[in-house]
DNA sequence: GATGAATGAGGTTTCATTCAT
DNA sequence: GATGAATGAAACCTCATTCAT
């Protein structure tokens, strides 16, 4: 199946440079003031085009929304396709996607704001199932695969399930990335650990996070 | 410290039906549309008071939102408080806490789905850290004080941060809780286990929770 | 003619403390935030008294309006009665006059702003008229009464009317007065003058208004 | 420094028919009801356009208001610098200038009764010291220079302050133009007088008046 | 006399979307 | 392809006034 999109034809005939600059603007206002809240005629403002050609590029505010969304979660899952796609270890694997959030969730924000603005999203209702679908299962099946062959070759526990394992592994992962970035989660972590994200040493996060997968990854109950 | 409210004295002197009326009927518009799109002139309508008697009890439509979210809070931090205030050990006091979680979803999704609510808002701003403050605290002090008490008492390994300990543990148990009532998490759960939540055996999910955190909780790596 | 008033009989049955107090506030309520933004609900609860109570005593939001004018307006016709009953020539009640609206200025500002506000007032329509009438018969009566006499006793030209005099008079000191308080004139004077009129020394302003009005009430052209 | 203006640039691209509309229709309104009772959606209608338009054009209500206002007192200051730049004497130009005043005040009522609209305005704040600067400055200016030339070429006294003088001569002039137009300046002048203004013969007016200024701007006391 | 809860019309402002050019 | 003027529904919030107690 190919990907599906949602911007018109015109928007894919458009210039590299027009392209990447709508998503770039759309990008910075979506994640800075919410979905809700974004004006996107300020973003065809900002991105030199006039309203007209936007709605021309795009149906919606909607369309145009996940459209800059599937572009940020293009940057995240290579992130995430990187490490998975290695000869390592699950818990090599697991050390360096911990060490990679910390790193990727600074630099791209922008992008992960977005994704967590859809975590609450209640505008979308019928395409929600169909969005969370897409962007989920490639990031499931990555996580999913590499249990699954850890699992095969007994580098795991064999009495959990790859799948409850793989859910409860992003649940670990995604929580600390938006605590990186996104203000509730922000403040969240600040509580719990007493620091601020920001004047946190990255490898004290690595080396407990890890610490706490790999015993619930490894150690099976006798 | 009082605890801070966001509502006027005059709601204080409504009377009880009223309040729970307006609270429950607030509750429900803005887990069901969100914040942004939550009308408080329907919710002063169906509350069957006039909108200027909303506006003589609440200052703003934020501070209805924030009583409201307050509201659900409790509600849902009760059970935990009943929980974490036993002389169970902690793992006990976990596989409650997951059985719980599963049920009390189910049961307060409102309440839930206002909570997500926040954790993906932009609007707040300078309140946002205030409110975030209070929920968040209430909640890790509970993880926090029945972690470190297991930690004394040996129950838990030496290695791990009780801070980070607890974290850990929310940000299993939060998704999870989202899982059984926010579409997108819904929709995330069933993309991960190939089965929609609620034709899933609430057993099964304690099980593997169970097992991922005991390990993660109990091991120590030589 | 009894002096007519926009109270209700339970007003003037209140304690004069209360009444003083009702006034006093009215006053710094309609004189800092202008008619249409000050608030009656305020006015009471400032008052220490219900918003009930205050409608015992004034019929609507005008007529508690109308009745602080007065007030102050009393106030202020006082300090130029004393004046204009003297024997003074016309030329000493002249400076005085002058001397005493500077002085009267800064003390009385709200009695002065609330005045100013009038001389713009839409809302009033019917009552305008009324309320005017009052206000400017009893001053313009002083100053025709005094030039009157002078006029008589030949200490002022006599090619002048003296109605249109006491205008004249009026018109240079009105702007004067309001060049203390309001903020317009305010502006107004220090672009003439290049001064701020809190930082002149007010013997400058009655030595030049004073030649200014001397001459024109003494020299006849030939 | 050019003019500051408070409309955005969409106003100034819109046909001069429009343009002329809007200002007329918005002077209107603002006149008859004042600043804080004027309602810009009946401007809007009035004037042809939506609302949403409208807001194109203009910021907020205020900019609107501003906009009318300066659209007036542009009319109003030709006249004036009309006069003032002529070769004429002082007191020619004091007699053409009470006699255009007596004139242009019924036909330009409008536009007198926004000047007196914010004579007495609370809402501005910041900007009233902007606007009043603005309006102000570009009157006393014209004011002043003629006095000063007349000054210098000794056809006036010598013993006044040219500012005074320039401010005593408008405090003269500005209440007698709000006399034609404004209610409550209008009852004022009837009340001084005994005589409605629109029944009065201008000529005794000017002649009442010039003979007050020329005393005051000629003989000097010896 | 005194209270204050309750009303609800009405005004300013925003912004996604359309369409004539 | 490209423009941007134009729309108008809809939402938050205020406050003078009423009236039951």
């Amino acid at each position: 199946m190919a990907k599906k999109h949602y911007y018109k034809d015109a928007f894919e005939r458009a210039s590299k440079e027009r392209k990447e600059k709508i998503l770039e603007v759309g990008i910075e206002e979506f994640s800075s003031k919410g979905y809700e809240n974004a004006n996107i005629n300020v973003i065809a403002k900002n991105s030199g085009i006039s309203i007209g050609l936007m709605y021309k590029y795009f149906s919606t505010k909607e369309d145009l929304f996940i459209t800059c969304l599937n572009h940020g979660m293009e940057i995240l899952e290579q992130a995430l396709y990187d490490i998975m796609q290695s000869d390592d270890k699950l818990l090599v694997k697991a050390e360096k996607l911990i060490r990679t959030t910390c790193i990727h969730s600074k630099k791209n924000s922008h992008y992960i704001k977005m994704y967590n603005e859809i975590t609450a999203e209640k505008s979308f209702d019928k395409r929600t199932r169909e969005i969370v679908e897409q962007i989920e299962s490639r990031r499931s099946s990555m996580y999913i695969t590499s249990i699954t062959q850890a699992f095969e070759k007994g580098d795991v526990r064999s009495d959990l399930n790859p799948k409850f394992f793989a859910f409860f592994l992003d649940n670990l992962l995604t929580p600390l990335q938006f605590s990186f970035t996104c203000d509730y989660y922000k403040e969240r972590f600040r509580v719990y650990t007493g620091i601020d994200v920001n004047e946190m040493d990255d490898e004290q996060i690595v080396e407990q996070l890890l610490k706490f997968i790999e015993s619930a990854f490894t150690f099976e109950k006798k």
